[in-house]
DNA sequence: TTATATACAAACATGGATGTATGTAAATTA
DNA sequence: TAATTTACATACATCCATGTTTGTATATAA
């Protein structure tokens, strides 16, 4: 068999995005050589060229199949109307952000590649713009609603909006990269709803 | 020239660090080829392997130049009897350790090559336990400084010594991401003695 | 039904990186 | 001062990854 159907093709497709997430994640990038990937996937090179152009490709599609529908997510919990308190919804979706983390192997393989298995150089530099702009929107969300949260008597007196945005934003930073750089953790997951809970506490009028 | 006197073997080997240092923070550590960082030092190949065994132990060699005497500063701030607050060595340990990663470009350089240019899988997962242990040691550190702010009165009521811990423990890392993982940042670093102040301030009693 | 484009596999060519082995002139030591 | 290390430079052998080219059976279009 040699020449698939649409159908089989795709499939193929999303096999080699499969295995280059599996063989980035126990290689690292650089050693995850396209001969590796496309064995993992059942394939050989040719399929990898033919769907994708290099190695650089492969991984960005790795990256977008998990990072939108993540966004999507947590924003569906940050805009939740159901949250009178805005700091609620802020909690809501960090706390949905960690959830998925922790029960979601392949959520958790991609960004534990893009945090600790990948060199951000040539090629790549441009992906680490593209892991910061939504970290840079992540601190404008959550400033609007600690703006929010200000206006309606429910952020505590002494701390602005901005200032509660900034300490908000390396808490959860800090949260991510301490949970998944350091493997063996002691349990550091199991400590992180409390965590959440203790920051925004910190915060409530 | 050849053979070289005890001195300037000892040169060569400070050029290998820092050549390695430079080419690591330009090409990535998997791109930084022996070749490369020999040429960046002025010489050969041969150099490399006489002073160490392989990469890895060049970038051990590298990464213990700056990490072990930056732990030793900010323990100095933080262990300081001049502060009668605890609260107060937390800051000043904290604001220490960005200040020199603000000035010293050597320093900066190693922890952006360690945050963003190397993978940690076979010989370099070790490094990610040795990055891991200092971080749990600041975390142990600071607890204990909480539990004595506690003691004396100084830390806000509501909040345990340990959940303040890990909260600054968590604003400490992210703000290390933050700042050194996305390049051009819209001037973060200025805002940081701004970051801390705000973040101690909300623990205070 | 035939022609063509598709979805790969297989073969080829190239280059770069690693580790090791060997050479060697000067510094040390005896 | 002769013998021996030392601190490298140079040469060699091997392997692996990449990109490209060619081949090909089959799905699909005309």
């Amino acid at each position: 068999m040699v020449r698939k159907t649409k159908e089989e093709a795709e499939q193929t497709r999303k096999a080699l995005v499969d295995a280059a997430r599996t063989v980035f994640h126990a290689c690292g990038v650089s050693r995850s050589s396209l001969d590796k990937i496309a064995r993992q996937a059942g394939v050989t090179r040719g399929a990898v060229y033919w769907h994708f152009q290099d190695k650089a490709e492969l991984f960005f599609a790795m990256r977008e199949d998990v990072f939108i529908p993540m966004i999507e997510r947590t924003d569906a919990f940050l805009y939740d109307a159901a949250y009178r308190n805005p700091l609620d919804a802020i909690a809501a979706s960090i706390s949905e952000f960690f959830r998925v983390l922790d029960d979601c192997t392949v959520v958790r393989e991609v960004f534990e590649i893009m945090i600790s298995r990948c060199e951000y150089v040539d090629e790549f530099a441009s992906v680490q713009e593209e892991v910061g702009r939504p970290a840079q929107e992540f601190l404008e969300k959550i400033e609007r609603m600690y703006q929010k949260a200000a206006a309606e008597g429910y952020l505590r007196a002494g701390i602005s909006p901005e200032a509660a945005a900034r300490d908000t934003w390396a808490f959860t930073s800090g949260l991510l990269h301490l949970l998944l750089g350091c493997r063996k953790d002691s349990g550091l997951a199991a400590e992180i709803p409390g965590m959440i809970a203790t920051h925004m506490a910190l915060r409530r009028a």
